[in-house]
DNA sequence: TAGTGGTCTAGACCACTGG
DNA sequence: CAGTGGTCTAGACCACTAA
């Protein structure tokens, strides 16, 4: 009762381990026999449940009852999260105008923006690549440091985002980096970042590696 | 109240009104005082919030309101609604054995698959072509049309989906159809469609015309 | 200090399903 | 018929912030 995290939350924790060794398609106890069990009332475990129910550990038959979702739904991809972690590196950051890119980032097309490459690194392979453009003003009073850019890519919930697929031939300048052929065809992610009052933060472009990554989407 | 809608979608739509008319950044009013505006308990109204900052309209600051969205923000796509409506044509159907479609299913190879290919169109353009495999008992049994095909690919939480984003060179016996160039780059996203019980219901390959169709999600 | 959203309670009635 | 999730109420206390 005095812990920090929200009653709900801890529910919600208890009931993943309570499902993970559980076989799909069996049901939990109902929501009222939780209640009871956890000692708190039915709309707090709801509100667990609903979490759970939310990212595909759990669903719901109206009048039969709550079940364990099969195993190969347990992995929960959504857009915030497509991203997944691995080792990144910084291969070099400048500074200038970019004409191409300021009308994307709603700037004037004489202001500096401040450009940082990323490669995503796995086994020794190049998983991706990533371009950052954000306002040179932006970085500096608000962000600061490569870090708070970072936290920025891989933040959930925090931002919106709008990414648009792009199919192409792999950049010639990228060639040997990713250690693909010439003339592979690849999917650059065009990202959008926003403040949730609308103003664009920055503009983000990932080349994937599709020899050793692949861009998948789970509802 | 006597509608068949609950009460929050009701208090949802009608908020979805105001904000419609509203500045992007301005404050709605505080969940206690549409709760008696609308004459309901402030959990009710919550809920019908929660879902419309879900959606995108709305979003929250913890001790200063409720604000309403950018503009641009209030288009809002998932991953169920990737495929936008539009006049879709079936081109063709068959049905045999596939060797490399049967696995995915989880299907003995020897059993016949039915295949359907649509395209999608718009003002003459072909958007994308459609692959669609799914088990010829399955289809016979519980779908039994191709309209019930459709409704499933159209479905908005009724089924588990994982789509995967694959970049290729445009197959050849689609260049046509199409009317793009050969060798051009295009993304192929080949989905899943499975019960919320695991269980595989069919397969398809998307395959989008990169000159008249782009592939944009948001958060 | 007054107002906000976040959380929580202990009830309630409904429609629907399965035995 | 008993049990389920879906909805709803009328309160409550909390932490935080802006005035």
């Amino acid at each position: 009762m005095s812990m920090s995290k929200p009653l709900y939350q801890q529910i919600k924790t208890q009931l993943l381990q309570k499902i993970s060794s559980m076989q799909p398609n069996t049901a939990i106890p109902a929501e009222r026999t939780l209640a009871s069990e956890f000692n708190v009332s039915r709309m707090t475990v709801r509100k667990a449940i609903d979490e759970l129910v939310d990212e595909g550990m759990l669903y719901r038959d109206k009048t039969r009852g709550t079940f364990v979702s099969g195993r190969e739904l347990v992995k929960k991809n959504n857009v915030a999260t497509l991203i997944k972690e691995d080792t990144t590196h910084v291969l070099y950051m400048n500074r200038r105008t970019f004409e191409e890119i300021a009308p994307i980032l709603n700037l004037p097309v004489y202001e500096e923006i401040v450009r940082i490459v990323f490669e995503c690194v796995r086994d020794h392979d190049v998983l991706r690549i990533d371009e950052v453009y954000t306002a040179s003003s932006y970085y500096c009073e608000e962000i600061g440091n490569i870090e708070k850019v970072l936290s920025i890519i891989n933040s959930q919930g925090s931002y919106r985002i709008t990414h648009t697929f792009i199919p192409m031939l792999v950049p010639v300048q990228f060639i040997n980096l990713l250690n693909i052929p010439m003339n592979t065809p690849i999917i650059m992610v065009r990202s959008i970042y926003r403040e949730m009052n609308g103003k664009i933060i920055l503009m983000r472009k990932t080349y994937y590696n599709p020899l050793k990554d692949t861009i998948e989407i789970s509802n």
